[in-house]
DNA sequence: TCTCTAAATGTTAGCGTTGTCATATAAAAA
DNA sequence: TTTTTATATGACAACGCTAACATTTAGAGA
């Protein structure tokens, strides 16, 4: 006869543990099974008052934190939402995720995020690495995807939000607004301003598709009006000050100079505003100047700023509205959401 | 006698499959045991190149993308890094935390970041959470945490880095400069440049104990050489060029004048900036300005800007080298790494 | 040739939760 | 009172993987 109680007994094998305390540790303290506790963490009301109060003791008495990656396993799905933004620096991109992390973090789910680079090749591997975690729902950026995407896509499963674009054929839902509509409604208004000779300048535009898309819907407006843009620039580096100034410098040498110029970013034509006054050449006088983005600044500076305003934080809220209504099950449409992006007319222009 | 065989009885209870291939179908159709394809995955030396092959053709095959919910359970622990940051709008931790993300990334390791709104608090609740991932390690910003961080993050027993200050008691590593001391730094090139009535101007200062320290050291040189700061302002929303303006306004006002300001940020400088150019306020003849950040438009404004140079990118690299080392074994130092910080000299002074 | 050792591979059990089914208890209906 | 129904709780297996231990195989050395 065994002299040791069985369970004194040590495993067969010796297991690591995470040391932390577990369900089953609160569940023994309250004096309750495993899956009371489990229950009342999932849903609060289907325990009795009396066990929960026990229950919820034992929690706080052990510091108890459930493990969700056990539960992640045992329910076959996580609440962990994958994000894949171009990059986390882009003060746009930033916002909403910011805005769409608020939301899902409200409901107790985690964020994932990844900047692809704009690297399609490197979207889908980090597209991959997401669904390794089983996430709840997927976030992407664009239509703009690498070869794998779509079928990477399919096989998860998830619900999918392709955000900041809605002019194109979604995986699933779409959350933004018509690039190209809102270049072409910079156009109209250069246009109203009696602007006749229109430069466009844009950055990394061959592989920033939603970039690519305004300035084209600038030049295409232009062309409607009979007024075909003077100068078409696209930069090959990221959006930044320094070369807004080199830009339009070499717009303002255009044969036949150049009365206006639509800018992809804040950013480059902030660095124009500052070339242009450091050449003493007049804002709007000499030349209008309207950029993309609202960033902060575009209200401050001298002059301030036409711009194109996006639904930034909107983009993350609406984003996640519609993922957890589907994940709640609340809905099945497949919808596609434009959020509009407003013309804000400024000194600039 | 049954006539069904074995492997096609229904389980007794059925279950959810997330429908996917899991490793044992990998190694069925491999022809190997499911260790050996955990093993090709974690450590490629560790099997022979005939199975490698072989068990590589059934990954592709059938399109296995491995669990990480059920590795992380069994391993008790994860590749998940957790990374709480007061706001990942803020261009100075996102750069942090894309470097960071990206170095992490190269080794198999997922970020999850979550932003806590200079609200300590809802950093406790976002540690928390974090912890319930079983992380690999954990990432904070500064040493100002919420009341119950130090023990829930004694109780994890994983690496921590806290990242962007050095100047406190880490609870385990950190990573960062020394803010005073930048302050300082800024403090005394005004005075070098002659500066005698000096302002400071901040944002949030109240929550945001860095930017407090910055201001505090340029306060506490200027007391040094006997030129106490003539104005301190503490603006109570988070740094904006708008708010940048409306407080050297009031800085110039103050009896006696001013000849320099301080800021705690270059946003708030840039909006000095434009406010001084509308007022024909010259800079630096009539007043220095000196920022915090060296933005992007820092180099470019007219004046370009005197500013601190943050190790923004270095500080996010540092830190996943030294969790990254210590997830290895290489090492059980609990280092302390200071970046420093650059002042860079421009026209505004 | 045989033993010894190292490398390669396999077997088993368990990580901590949740889905499914089973059961006890209380309230409502007959 | 008995039967029916709803509510609260529990037992158990399963989720897909990896740690620990076991075994086989190949190569080195005696």
């Amino acid at each position: 006869m065994a002299r040791i109680p069985q369970s004194d007994l040590k495993p067969v094998r010796a297991r690591r543990r995470a040391g932390r305390a577990t369900m089953s540790d609160v569940a023994r303290l309250a004096g309750v099974s495993a899956i009371t506790v489990s229950r009342l963490l999932r849903d609060p009301t289907s325990v009795s008052g009396e066990l929960a109060g026990r229950v919820r003791d034992a929690i706080e008495q052990l510091g108890y934190v459930p493990n969700l990656m056990a539960g992640g396993l045992a329910a076959a799905k996580s609440r962990i939402v994958g994000v894949v933004v171009p990059s986390i620096r882009n003060a746009f991109f930033a916002a909403s995720v910011d805005a769409l992390a608020a939301r899902f973090g409200e409901r107790g789910y985690a964020v994932l995020d990844s900047s692809a680079d704009y690297d399609l090749q490197r979207e889908d591997t980090l597209i991959e690495a997401m669904l390794a975690w089983n996430p709840a729902a997927l976030v992407l950026t664009g239509f703009a995807h690498g070869p794998r995407a779509a079928a990477i896509v399919a096989r998860a499963g998830v619900p999918v939000v392709e955000m900041w674009d809605i002019a194109g054929r979604p995986f699933d839902m779409a959350v933004g607004f018509d690039h190209n509509a809102a270049g072409r409604s910079v156009a109209r208004h250069l246009l109203a301003r009696g602007r006749r000779r229109v430069a466009v300048i844009g950055a990394m535009l061959g592989r920033d598709t939603r970039a690519s898309a305004r300035c084209a819907g600038v030049r295409e407006e232009l062309e409607r009006a009979g007024r075909a843009a003077v100068d078409s620039i696209d930069l090959p580096r990221a959006s930044n000050v320094g070369d807004g100034a080199v830009a339009i410098a070499e717009a303002l040498a255009a044969p036949g100079g150049i009365d206006a110029v639509a800018f992809s970013n804040d950013v480059l034509a902030l660095g124009a505003i500052f070339e242009c006054q450091k050449r003493g050449v007049r804002i709007p006088d000499d030349v209008a100047i309207a950029g993309f983005g609202d960033l902060d600044f575009a209200a401050h500076c001298r002059p301030s700023l036409t711009t194109l305003r996006p639904p930034r934080e909107q983009i993350g809220n609406e984003t996640a509205r519609l993922l957890l209504a589907r994940i709640d099950g609340l809905s099945a449409e497949r919808r596609v959401v434009d959020l509009g992006c407003e013309l804000i007319a400024r000194e600039s222009t």
